[in-house]
DNA sequence: TCGTGTGAAAGTTTTCACAGCA
DNA sequence: TGCTGTGAAAACTTTCACACGA
């Protein structure tokens, strides 16, 4: 889904984290939160992997990607490994993100408690409805299309969410990327063509319920 | 994400589709759909996979998991295809789902537009709030957690989606597998212990959006 | 001739199993 | 002794490239 180049990158001995990993890291981050909650100063690769639900093998050489972090015979100190995600991941720092499109998922998300408590700020709401323009969603005015460049260069944003209509996605990902947007989360169930620089990911409401459907069928021709 | 075995299954003489490919299925069917609306009656694999945005190559050693229904030399025919790909995901058939928390992300959900044309009907809504219970949302009244069971039973659902906070996802799985659910979808920043015979997809937003937080800091670190 | 269907190669991800360090 | 870090094996996925059939 996503667009990427491994960058082995810039200076640094040997970066490029596996996509894969990446895409787990976020999930031992909270991991790792769920048991400072609990008052657990130090877990083993075990503790942490069923707390995270993956193989401890797994989160193991995930780990490794980022560096020795641990000590041999004892575990992970739960806050330096927190920390040093934290820190991979850019997850130290606030993103601020625009939503364009304030239906009933874009309003949904902009009240989403998730998250804030994930360095992620909903900073602007933008609909190309003028009856739309105006109304406070949140604690958030909601800005016009037109606007969009501004609001982006005003508040630094880099993130951009699309929560329209499918017809509307391709003209919104055009608009977000002349605005300068350079990563987009797509809901809308629509392909978009953005270029190269741009990343975009895309999730796809009902396609996960049709995988579901797919297996819930198998499981129902067991008859046979 | 899901937990399925690959059973090569009943009778058949061999069944059994790599995940992978089950999980660009319901891709190929929404390009279909679109080719049939631009009035495009045959297409070549190169043709389909611009529009699912996938290499040809791919698309068609996917579509060999499932038969040779194209035509060498010519192409696929799209309403052929179409039909067969939706036969070998059920799409052909209405999957009823209960959704769980009528929440901001549950509101959401029941009114999406995007399930309908998908074969996926929001037959219940459930709250576990007595105030939430009662009222109507989308045109369907919310009902009590204490009647779960019932609801599932008399409209023989089979697909449950979690949408409450976090610190309800167990419980509310515990129920939903009480109430004879064998699949859910899990927006809860939680994850879920489920039986075996259970199977379990997680979307999780605001890990979609760190993954694109991560590549951002690597494009902003690109100046070193 | 053209484009599917598919073996075989390449690449990626997961898992195993154990050397090595605290 | 116990658990990390990691090579090497296994599994899975993607891509290539071409034989084959309409």
């Amino acid at each position: 889904m996503t667009i990427l180049r491994n960058r082995p990158s810039a200076g640094s001995p040997e970066r490029g984290i596996p996509d894969a990993t990446v895409a787990r890291l976020p999930v031992y981050l909270r991991a790792l939160n769920a048991l400072t909650e609990q008052g657990i100063g130090t877990c083993s690769s075990n503790d942490l992997a069923a707390q995270a639900g993956v193989n401890p093998a797994k989160l193991r050489k995930d780990l490794s990607h980022l560096g020795s972090y641990g000590t041999r015979g004892v575990g992970y100190d739960v806050e330096y490994l927190r920390y040093q995600i934290a820190l991979e991941i850019g997850q130290n720092q606030d993103w601020d993100v625009v939503i364009v499109g304030v239906g009933n998922l874009g309003s949904a998300l902009s009240a989403y408690q998730g998250f804030s408590t994930r360095g992620i700020r909903v900073a602007a709401l933008v609909d190309s409805n003028p009856e739309r323009v105006g109304t406070t969603i949140s604690g958030i005015e909601v800005s016009a299309m037109a606007d969009l460049k501004k609001v982006v260069a005003e508040r630094e944003i880099s993130i951009g969410i699309i929560a329209t209509p499918g017809e509307a996605a391709q003209e919104v990902a055009d608009r977000l990327v002349e605005a300068g947007i350079t990563s987009i989360l797509n809901f809308a169930p629509a392909l978009v063509q953005v270029p190269d620089n741009v990343d975009v990911r895309k999730v796809d409401l009902s396609i996960e319920l049709q995988i579901l459907a797919y297996h819930e069928q198998r499981k129902a021709g067991e008859a046979s």
